[in-house]
DNA sequence: CGCAATCTACGAAACTCTTCGTTGACACTA
DNA sequence: TAGTGTCAACGAAGAGTTTCGTAGATTGCG
């Protein structure tokens, strides 16, 4: 019942999934055209990589139309969360601090984003009540 | 001057720079028997790895002894930045808050977490200051 | 000295990831 | 209907990763 685990996607998979994320499911044409800028990615890679998305179930393929339209399966949350506990165990041995803070440190945080992940931790501590 | 930029290490390389940050300098030989449990990994295998790691600059071997001493060239946190920062625009976007919840909301993260956290926000809004 | 253990070095094999050329099918149109 | 363009499918090439077998050098010990 529960959803089995999907295999994590490899850095140009990632690439493509942001795009079905975004769009919503979208043909390979739409796909291609999107990632074209930032990866320079060709039509034929493009439907390569989402023909093996599909054998390993991280993309469902709509075939009712000449044009087969794809979608992601997994919701953009829950590989983001597969990906960063993934990096957690990998790279900081499960502290989840340490990884915020190095996330935060990297980066110029603004304010802004300061006090929106305060508001988060509230959330959490609510919750966690 | 500025340190150039290191390749980012794959998982198993990962492995041992998580070895070798802990431990600090050591041997294949202290390498393969940390990482033995987890991973399985054969000697010849880790010295491989850490034959293509100094390659890389990802290690620096000091071989005056027979038994060669290698040593991580980034601090465990450099890389660990860049790591996370590299998942940040991969996966999400740019966007650290999502990161940050995600990071969270697969854990149980205990109130002493969110504690600690909450601390670190408070030093970084003084350092924005 | 001669043997056994330990080490580095080398290279090959298996695997995955990424890219792209080619082919044949289909659809639109002049 | 012939021509043009778009599409999915396939296979293969090239790069990078990971593993390990084997060989040669060195050390220490009996």
């Amino acid at each position: 019942m529960a959803k089995r685990k999907l295999p994590k996607p490899t850095d140009a998979e990632l690439a493509i999934l942001r795009v079905l994320w975004e769009r919503g499911p979208s043909t390979v044409r739409e796909v291609t055209d999107a990632i074209q800028e930032e990866r320079g990615t060709g039509y034929t890679t493009a439907l390569k990589l989402m023909q093996i998305m599909t054998e390993k179930g991280l993309v469902r393929r709509d075939d009712t139309n000449r044009s087969h339209v794809y979608e992601a399966v997994a919701a953009a949350e829950e590989t983001q969360r597969q990906l960063v506990g993934d990096l957690l165990d990998r790279a900081f041995g499960g502290s989840a601090q340490q990884l915020v803070l190095q996330a935060l440190s990297g980066r110029k945080a603004s304010r802004a984003d300061l006090a929106e992940i305060r508001k988060l931790l509230d959330e959490m501590e609510q919750k966690a009540k």
